[in-house]
DNA sequence: GAGATAGATAGCTGTATGGCTAACTATTCT
DNA sequence: AGAATAGTTAGCCATACAGCTATCTATCTC
């Protein structure tokens, strides 16, 4: 069996490490309402600005938030595109399984009389 | 704005922050082929078995994998419905965001001539 | 130009995470 | 019963992460 090298896949660690955290998540939340800067999106939060701004730092780490300077401004975007690649990632996974004849198996564990569950 | 309470939104934050490592990614992908004993999913990583089982124990706590113990054996399974869920979740997201008329800003911010992109 | 505003950087801290070894429990095999 | 197999638990260590304050830069507004 192979050996799941994890070099190129810092990506995707980034990614979801970025939507581990229920701040950020709420940041993509407001971001789907459209773009917005910094202190808009800092607003609900009880937290210093500093912290808050690493969160977007990671969540542009993790490609899911761009963001560019206007005036002394900085607008932030959703990344629509990183989103839809991680559900495809998901999917992908989610689908072997189902396509998968186990539901054979599911059948057999169900009424298998040695079963604890 | 509202205060997007982090309360109840722990299981998500176990969830991703689940995928957010390789090896954890790599032990979905072999699971997405059909239940395996743990011995069998540590295999292909090099790492001690005990460190292997924190990675276990993070993928159970983020709902993504579930195991029963078959004699001395753990048997380990996908969780489908679970990625089903994350990955409705993150469609959510995307999906606000391109049914939003953003579509206008887009085109206004890509012909604008102040933009430094 | 002075002051206010928006954000950025540096540096500190406690806790969480990921890795290890050593030692232990519970099954199965002979 | 005794040895081997498959996990499990306990405890240690280094690094990463999330939070803070204090300070600094850049840009508007008067």
């Amino acid at each position: 069996m192979a050996n799941y090298s994890s070099s190129d896949s810092s990506a995707l660690n980034r990614a979801f490490h970025a939507l581990g955290d229920a701040t950020r998540r709420g940041v993509l939340a407001q971001l789907a309402l459209g773009e917005a800067p910094v202190s808009k999106l800092a607003e609900p939060y009880d937290m210093a600005l500093p912290t808050f701004l690493q969160h977007l730092k990671v969540l542009e780490a993790g490609g899911l938030v761009s963001s560019r300077k206007k005036g002394r401004v900085r607008l932030c975007r959703l990344e629509a595109a990183r989103l839809a690649e991680l559900k495809n990632w998901i999917t992908q996974y989610e689908q072997a399984w189902s396509a998968r004849l186990d539901r054979l198996d599911d059948f057999l564990n169900e009424n298998d009389p040695n079963k604890d569950t």
